[in-house]
DNA sequence: TTTAAGATCGACTAATCAGTCTGTAATTAG
DNA sequence: CTAATTACAGACTGATTAGTCGATCTTAAA
């Protein structure tokens, strides 16, 4: 792994432990085994180190969700996939969904630079297919997004408190039928 | 107000605006028109105060709910009202909504402090009660309230972008809803 | 009136930390 | 082979900041 990539991944791990206040930047370089200078040398800033790491994450994110979703799915089951790729990938990598939560409710964060990742774009076009069709409630495509989001969410929330369920293929999807049961028409 | 609760009225906009990094507690004092010293005076750490003001939001909004609930309500009627009450509060109040959301992904937040409170326990005896009359799925109380709890975030977020939204009764009733046909059986 | 306890102030400090700087290896290009 | 660019190290610093401290004021009890 290059140092750059060394370096974020330490810092997610430190930053879902002790928060953005509480982790040092010289802290995320010795634990990464690089030195002080060459975090600065790839991110001007910590703060350009955060956001940085925000779109990594998603990317991420993105592309396992993608290499998850066949073609000639129904409009469902491709919903379906991409839920269950984030809760997968969440389970799986919990420094990154710390680190996402913790982001996502600090100033850092804005709409904008959510709607504007291919991640956002792609379910929201998904959701207005769905009210195309009609099975969805009438609300608007964005806040169906937000509520299956918020939805994955809970669910791995859940799960890191009780990972004796990780495993239970049932209970993840009678929590996505719970999430489905919300938007549907 | 007395100078503790300016204090924490104050740190509650700035770490909403700023969060918890990017606010030292001088701007506090200065900001509240108290010295610095007394801030050390009523809590004596930077942590203490922060976990002061979670468990102070805590204690308003439940007093808030239990003053709308009304004897002889029906168990949706019950849950709708805390619901209600629970978005109400916060689009009055965003700053202990931003800051809530901010602690609740912080390291700062667990879990136990979550369920100890008065306001947890009675939500989730009215999902104990709907469980046993039949009325849920078959689910965990607590992620029965955490899914609810989730659907307030969402709208409150939701209502924080679309302001033009926030007399709207039906948009709030329909989200009321959507959390209702997520948990209902 | 005296006394004690708490409230309030603001200057001060010790420590921390983001970011700089200088120099050196490694890599790439010409 | 050489020049230039990029990767990397780690000592250093200026600014910031959490928390301290002693002094003064207020309140209320005795």
């Amino acid at each position: 792994m290059s140092k750059k990539n060394q370096l974020m991944a330490t810092a997610c791990k430190l930053f879902a432990q002790n928060g953005f206040y509480g982790t040092p930047t010289a802290k995320i370089a010795k634990d990464a085994g690089v030195s002080n200078g060459i975090l600065f040398h790839y991110f001007p800033t910590k703060d350009h180190l955060i956001k940085a790491m925000y779109f990594d994450v998603k990317d991420r994110i993105f592309d396992y969700s993608l290499s998850q979703v066949y073609k000639g799915a129904t409009l469902k089951e491709s919903i379906y996939t991409l839920w269950l790729a984030a809760v997968e990938w969440y389970v799986e990598n919990p420094e990154d969904f710390n680190f996402m939560l913790q982001f996502e409710s600090s100033p850092y964060y804005s709409i904008e630079t959510e709607v504007s990742h291919r991640h956002t774009q792609l379910t929201i076009e998904l959701m207005e297919k769905g009210l195309e069709q009609g099975v969805f409630k009438n609300i608007q495509p964005f806040l169906l997004f937000q509520i299956m989001m918020k939805m994955v969410e809970t669910t791995v929330q859940y799960l890191q408190l009780n990972s004796e369920l990780q495993e239970d293929f049932a209970f993840r999807n009678g929590l996505f039928e719970v999430a489905w049961d919300a938007v549907k028409k």
